[in-house]
DNA sequence: GACTATAGTTGGTGTACGCAACTATTGCAT
DNA sequence: ATGCAATAGTTGCGTACACCAACTATAGTC
């Protein structure tokens, strides 16, 4: 490393301080707005929150097993397993047993869980157009490619959830 | 509106559309991610994700009643009431009477409370710092506006959060 | 002084989630 | 083959968290 670092080190980490921080309160703000949605019971068409993201990863990843959509989900199978549950009693997804592993289900979307996903997903969009309009046309594509890097990043950090937290 | 609108509008809009697709593909796979830590019941020094909003919120505004700190965090009074009762426990915060208004409390940080919030926010940050390091600089400062922008949005559509969804 | 409105608390209820224990399979090793 | 560890999924159970509604206490209005 060269001569220049120790000064320029700390500059560029105060700057990367300020940043995290800036960043952590502009997601905290939108995290806490955006998810006002999640806390309504009942979401759309009388699907919870989960359930939507269940049933998009169903459609998304079909067929698929539970513990793989368990691990999308980043839910506790058991969890997922209720969740389907609920989808199954509402005729949206079908679990078949697996062909070549009897312990395991296919998921599977029914015909109706299309249809609702697609008009829930028409809705979603809509929110999100109105949220687009805003940003400049040119910057949109920025803007999701850092959302995706994001949520690229998020994700490798789930894997070890509790590292830096300790119990009172 | 000009002639060229109808095949222009059209082109423009379905351009919208999958850029409304892709944001919400990138944003809802960020919010799972991210949100995998708020689902661990105890979050950082004993806190819960919600309490941690709670703190922050009693930090950034104090002094400030429940009925703000409801409305900032999107959530009942009846919530907010019960999270700050958690909070006076581990004597975190201070309930107050509002000295005009004696119906109303006003509610305030403890020392201990500056404390534990600024090694919460500590280890935020390096998580976010984390996020940072592999955004470009000279992008960072956009990403985060751009955050910001979202937030505001998302704030604004939280106001009217069911208009676009019916019930079973 | 009676009224309506507002701040906050408490009781009741429903739900989401995780952990642990269980069953049913699988697949490997002897 | 038979036994044993590992895995997929389900279920029981406890906890946290959210809302609504009912309540108390105060404020402001006429």
């Amino acid at each position: 490393m060269p001569a220049r670092s120790v000064a320029a080190r700390t500059r560029s980490d105060s700057k990367l301080d300020e940043d995290a921080e800036a960043l952590y309160g502009a997601l905290s703000d939108f995290i806490r707005a955006y998810q006002f949605r999640d806390r309504d019971r009942t979401y759309c068409h009388g699907l919870s929150v989960t359930q939507c993201y269940a049933l998009e990863g169903v459609i998304r990843g079909a067929p698929l097993t539970l513990n793989e959509l368990a691990s999308h989900l980043f839910l506790d199978k058991s969890t997922v397993s209720r969740v389907v549950d609920a989808l199954v009693e509402k005729r949206l997804v079908v679990r078949t047993p697996h062909v070549e592993d009897r312990r395991a289900v296919q998921l599977q979307p029914t015909a109706n869980g299309r249809r609702l996903h697609r008009r829930v997903a028409n809705e979603v969009r809509q929110g999100h157009k109105k949220l687009l309009e805003d940003v400049p046309r040119q910057t949109r594509g920025a803007l999701i490619e850092l959302v995706r890097r994001l949520a690229h990043l998020a994700q490798r950090r789930a894997g070890k959830p509790s590292a830096e937290c300790s119990q009172p």
